[in-house]
DNA sequence: ACACAAAGTATCATACAGTGATACCGGCGG
DNA sequence: CCGCCGGTATCACTGTATGATACTTTGTGT
């Protein structure tokens, strides 16, 4: 109901949660960025913007062209750390290894960023998707395999991640209306995977089952080939061998 | 009066900045670490630690588990779009894929971050090693390809990387003195690449050249392979081969 | 099982670092 | 030539980051 109105906004570290915020606009921007639009796109002060830029510059997070700014090489060296390092993606780069080599598709997982998910693991099958979407790229909740992180959230969460859209289109071009949605995330919830055509990518079916652990959803594991090559037997096994999948690597994962 | 002993350390964004020294520290230690650590590591207070790892955690690029804080999701997507936004990667990977494709070798593109230089783009030879090194890892300067950073360096520069090392080993096991190093420095910038055996790797032979633009180093060129298959002709082919890309690369990278 | 040590968390007064208004510089286009 | 836009420098004020202290939890050894 009456939620408090206004969001009460304590502030702890603001000038490092403004970093962030700028780092994660340069991310989302992919383009160089000039300094006014880095201080328009992320509310800060021009001056501010400025000084900040300076000092991610210092630290290589961030690269300044003259087309303007952009993600620093320093990210790179951060991301390979966390490749290299996470539990999550160790042990389950086996598991895809072993699904993909079974199935003959791709196989990937990806784990929850914000309202987005980002591909944090993926093994290519025999007949690759012409589609390239290579780790560390962010892709939406709502289709495709983000719509098992969907599946677990509260109506809240949901809420906010979708905010106010009303109905959304998949790249097959099917209208998806909220409410429909609501109970097909149900459906999924208590199937425990899901199955997407044509959502993200046209021609393309996925197969993605959750990675959970005490409740907690850890990220999806999924596995994706073109329309013709998934039989009916195929998706069977590859639906049977995913939420395995899912279940195998929560456990190992420690 | 000059005061020639102390670090003058004017401070602007400490926060900010040390948030990135706690970013990269647990991008350095690549594996899980605890508070006290982390706080011990950057020489931060614990307090001031906690606080900023929460922060970190909350825009996810700190995660934390049982085991400790280690680098988040976020700072894939990051690299993702360093990856696909940069200009440099972008008009190299092309012309490394060509110098793979042409010498049967593994061919790289690294640029420099601080004391040390990461690898920005790969593309496998026709005999991969197997020793693996991906994209985003971190290698010295004063081995193989990263020596071509240092020729370009002046002396202050080369001393503040080296620090107070008198001398060094090669995975081979060759002794380098400094003396010695820094004339075989000056030689690469002369003659304007760099032929290494067994220095990072041992049986492997590696050539790099520098990519330059203005004076300024943009990056080193690089190709790599097992010793048995350099024999002369392909080590001068390839040496050709290699120090046109990196003036290809300067050229078009824009 | 207990006690002690170590790690992690909360609280708070102080000073200093971050902020944004303002003003200045330089290049581009009309 | 002038005006406009993007970027840079300066500076006083105040809010925020800081670290000492104290408290709670976790884990380790006996």
């Amino acid at each position: 109901m009456a939620d408090a109105g206004g969001t009460p906004e304590r502030s702890t570290m603001r000038s490092v949660e403004r970093a962030f915020e700028v780092v994660d606009f340069l991310s989302d921007s992919g383009k160089p960025v000039r300094l006014a639009d880095v201080a328009r796109g992320t509310g800060l002060h021009i001056a501010t913007a400025q000084r900040m830029l300076r000092v991610l510059e210092r630290t290589n997070y961030v690269a300044q062209d003259s087309a303007g700014y952009s993600i620093g090489a320093a990210a790179l060296a951060a991301a390979h750390s966390y490749l290299m390092g996470n539990n999550l993606v160790l042990t389950a780069t086996p598991v895809l290894q072993e699904l993909a080599a079974a199935l003959g598709l791709t196989a990937s997982l990806s784990v929850r960023l914000g309202a987005s998910r980002v591909l944090v693991a993926r093994v290519e099958g025999s007949s690759p998707l012409r589609y390239q979407l290579p780790v560390g790229g962010r892709l939406p909740l709502h289709l495709g395999g983000g719509k098992v992180f969907l599946a677990y959230m509260d109506d809240v969460s949901r809420a906010a991640v979708l905010g106010d859209m009303g109905q959304f289109e998949t790249a097959g071009g099917g209208i998806v209306k909220i409410p429909d949605f609501m109970a097909a995330l149900n459906e999924i919830a208590t199937r425990g995977y899901a199955v997407s055509r044509n959502e993200r990518v046209v021609g393309a079916v996925s197969i993605s089952a959750p990675v959970r652990r005490d409740g907690d959803l850890l990220g999806v594991v999924q596995v994706i080939g073109p329309e013709e090559k998934l039989t009916p037997e195929l998706l069977a096994q590859a639906t049977r061998d995913v939420v395995n999948a899912g279940v195998g690597i929560a456990a190992r994962s420690r």
